[in-house]
DNA sequence: AATGAATGAGAATTCATTCAT
DNA sequence: TATGAATGAATTCTCATTCAT
């Protein structure tokens, strides 16, 4: 009587999901989650209204599956980085590329999650908890044991800010960081690592 | 037939005004601009739904007098910083602290217009040449012929993004910078202009 | 701050909900609770969609209302009886008469909430507690001590069910009982006074 | 091209319509018709949504046909009755105890049914003429004779809607009746029969 | 015949905006 | 000018029905 997992059902299944969060997150970018519909998703997914909630409850669950999404992307791909160790500013620049690399072609995909991020409590939380704190830590533990000196939270946090900043800069129309973000981890490990200034 | 310049009816305008901006940045940055309602705002202003399109056009005008506003407030106090100088440290240092004394307190309004800044073309454009390229600009000036081996530009677009990254960290639930945010100048000057790390 | 009780708005208040709750009745009794919708209900009250909104929270607070101003009218008027004291079989066919001056003129009314009736829980809960049970309760005051062989319970039942079959029946479709409807309480004290059969 | 009338498929067909219409009436029941849905329906038939369609039109004639079976229940029932005559308290007392017997167990459908039933003029005049005449026609018949007096088609309506009105009294909510519906024939026929009150 | 995903019409509800008082 | 009731367009979501497999 359950659900019999039929394999081929299942990739059927998630075609469709994947259509449906390809067209959501086109549209959220576009015009945001609230100026989004329903009507409009479908039409750019290429199906009826109604067929979105075969695949979601709900306009919110939508975006969370956005989100999730963009987490799964970020946390697989992060792991490669952990072993290679080398001086500190070389890793740091490689992470940096590693980063910018998963977080530069989903910018338009924060450009429609950020909104809801910052103005939705449960959202954020959760975002929060399973993407920000997790990335943060990470950077606490490498700072540890480098300069007794730093205040390594602080410090954790300007330079995941900094990244994150770059972003928002970027949504927020600067066409330098777009032209030259190839540029930006050596520009980066420069300005955090040299007495350049 | 034309306007008649009443001095007393103009402070009253500007009173009315006020007191519907302030109950608009309120709300929205609680619920964001889409779930702010008209309705709330004038609750909160103590008026009448109508009264408030006596003053503003329509929602959209209400967001555009909030972040001109905000705007206003910036570069009104920005001047001051410009004529004082000394080493860059301290200067940054400096600059930062009145930076973020402006920002800080502003915060949850940025939660409330950053949204809208990132998916409304028009208001993004706006906000962009009247903010944050200036603010660019400035720096740039500033960090000319420091040191002629840096990528000024993106140097310059990194800190600023430092601090504007800072902020939407601490919008996205982060306590740390809260709780610390006295300290931040003192630890972004160190960050940018020691070696530490 | 609070609601100013003017009287003038209390009346238009009054006056719009009764438009609405009139419009209300007739639609529900036309075409079900369910089969209604706010839109006709708007129609018929001559106003726009929206404003039914403005008066009752939801359609199901606007059959509440419906079913609240049936009580109303049945609670007010059922004082009338109870004084006059004669022979029982008299004062039954002089209760029959008042009830049925009563739940006649509504029987439309009740087409339209019955089924709400038999199907929502809450709904039901509460109608059952304010005007069956009451109902009920008196009926077997009135017993108590007439005859000590009979059931009263079922014999009070039996006989309020019997008003409330007649209803039904006649809202089913039958013309007998509509058309002599007002020869209905001799005939029933015959029935339950006189040895007839 | 003509339909081959297999034996074996119409035994299988019967099964499918009865499978399909116990689920029907239980979930038409619990539910009302406009809130149960076509997916509960065969959810609680153990079938897929579609195959409802195999078998019967649309929803509304599911819902005719959960009445019809429920007319033929009855009908098919009420001839034992008519044979056996002895004094006409005790036929009468007979006679209900059987009528019971058929409503009691059917009490729930008509939760379901007779919402659709007052609102559905269609449905209601089938139903009318199929049950509701011909049961009071039978009553007719039977007082024809007995007294000169009385308004028969007042009395037998009368008779007719105690049942229906206790019926709908328990479906209200009433608990007494449901707990002492085996005495409720005693109740009647002493009511109906002896000058008791 | 059976399936159940897809469809899209339709419903309740919200809310920016208008306008008579 | 201030008010707030009225408006109705727009939106999310439901579900009877269809139809390709």
């Amino acid at each position: 009587m359950d659900k019999t997992p039929d394999p081929i059902q299942e990739l059927v299944v998630a075609a469709r999901r994947k259509q449906i969060l390809d067209a959501a997150t086109q549209v959220f970018a576009e015009k945001g989650f609230h100026r989004a519909t329903i009507k409009e998703i479908a039409r750019v997914a290429g199906i009826a209204d109604g067929t979105v909630y075969t695949y979601f409850a709900s306009k919110d669950e939508v975006l969370l599956a956005v989100l999730d999404r963009l987490n799964e992307t970020t946390e697989r791909k992060q792991h490669f980085v952990l072993g290679s160790e080398q001086d500190l500013k070389t890793f740091f620049r490689t992470y940096l590329q590693q980063r910018m690399a998963l977080m530069w072609p989903n910018a338009e995909v924060f450009r429609a999650v950020l909104p809801e991020l910052l103005v939705n409590g449960e959202l954020r939380k959760q975002y929060y908890e399973q993407v920000v704190a997790p990335t943060i830590a990470i950077g606490e533990q490498f700072l540890q044991g480098q300069n007794e000196q730093i205040n390594i939270p602080l410090t954790v946090r300007a330079i995941a800010g900094t990244l994150l900043g770059l972003l928002v800069l970027q949504l927020l129309g600067d066409q330098e960081i777009a032209q030259q973000w190839e540029a930006l981890p050596d520009v980066l490990a420069d300005l955090f690592f040299e007495k350049i200034l």
